[in-house]
DNA sequence: ACTGCGTCTTAATAATTTGTTAATATTGAC
DNA sequence: GTCAATATTAACAAATTATTAAGACGCAGT
């Protein structure tokens, strides 16, 4: 579940298209937001904050391009990816749309498999300068660009599901985390695995870090303490 | 403008539309080349270096795919940005072309707003990559001028896509990219290609390096580390 | 046009790593 | 001390990658 935390607002205002784009991102792992108009776009994306937002051009209420433009002058929401979907050779809205600030555009037909991987380039795109800042805890350093932890400078490797626990667990070191909130987040939401699994797993990095690193509040969780 | 110094070549076998699109360009500040067929283009594009040129896909002589092939080819015209100019729902020819290295298409009829706006969207695109020509990492250099892989001051030969791919890992040592990473970087996004090709690229890259200059993150990717 | 060569891709299968479960032991709160 | 929760271990299942070989394709030289 790498897209887990990933908001993407679609907004339409054909319901099968809505549809549609929602079944295959959400297939993709990513929180998928809806709108049927540019007013309400602008309004949940204020509140939601998504990452990339999904213009159709032509709207009832607000258009797209009017949509972008609103989006584009509020200081918080102005680094968002903007995605027009224009249906082929509407020369004014393509035109419109790049000089407006949209970042991509995507035309119809849309093909899943098309509008998965633009969606995927685009948001490297953003994700891909910033380094993931690595985190540096007592003698440990998690790096995720590397996917290694070092203990005392010494690189180990962790398997990824390990790792995403450990990176759970180390994003707020001191902090408890329940078997919930394990399970959601390095799980997913839909897939359950029994709880016994964690176990082991919390005993796989206690193995390589030691055993006092991650201590056990019983009947709570976990936490990451050094 | 400021586009006094930004060279593009023309190349269409209709004199209407390199006339129209040579117009277009022109009132726009930029400096425009023509070509009537894809080898005159290789030529006056090996001559002129432009930044971009734009390719007519069916043409006599030689057509834009073959054409755009010499172009990548050649290692001094391997950077230009090229641009399809295809027919209204050509979905091979469109497919065919990002296979080749296109970088865009544009699709006639041409709309002059939609034209410029596209050429200043691609550009724009170039002045953010500005990619050093030559790494030295450990006892290996990658030159991206001659496709050359120097180990030890050993020059060795790699292949287009293996050259690209060990290309992109380089680009970070000791990050990790994902197959997705690799996928839309090296293949593009919209090009889907099996999984299993990266594997057998980069078993044929560890076979002329070395098979510890690549480490597999399983379930994540590979990264290159000395 | 024919042929040979290098490149890229796929498919099939093997090898390996990772993830999960189940069974049993241990712990710690009450 | 009791009992539910967690730890531990090993064995099994699932997922991922490695390897190999074969075919497709374009290109070069004849």
């Amino acid at each position: 579940m790498t897209n887990e935390s990933i908001k993407i607002l679609l907004v339409d205002d054909e319901p099968d298209i809505l549809e549609f784009m929602e079944y295959n991102l959400k297939k993709e792992g990513y929180i998928v937001l809806l709108a049927k108009n540019g007013a309400e776009a602008v309004e949940i994306a204020k509140r939601e904050i998504p990452q990339l937002i999904i213009l159709d051009i032509m709207m009832p209420e607000m258009d797209g391009i009017e949509a972008c433009r609103r989006i584009r002058e509020s200081k918080e929401l102005e680094h968002i990816l903007i995605a027009f979907l224009t249906a082929r050779n509407e020369e004014y809205s393509q035109l419109a749309g790049f000089d407006v600030g949209a970042d991509d555009y995507i035309s119809k037909p849309i093909k899943p498999r098309i509008l998965t991987s633009r969606i995927k380039a685009l948001l490297r795109r953003t994700s891909f300068n910033q380094e993931t800042p690595a985190v540096q805890i007592g003698n440990m350093r998690i790096d995720r660009d590397s996917y290694l932890v070092y203990k005392n400078d010494e690189p180990i490797s962790f398997p990824r599901k390990e790792f995403e626990l450990l990176s759970l667990l180390t994003s707020k070191p001191g902090r408890v985390f329940t078997r919930e909130d394990i399970l959601s987040r390095v799980w997913g939401s839909e897939i359950v695995v029994g709880d016994r699994t964690i176990d082991v797993h919390i005993r796989k990095i206690r193995e390589k870090l030691g055993d006092d690193v991650i201590k056990t509040i019983k009947g709570i969780g976990y936490k990451f303490d050094i």
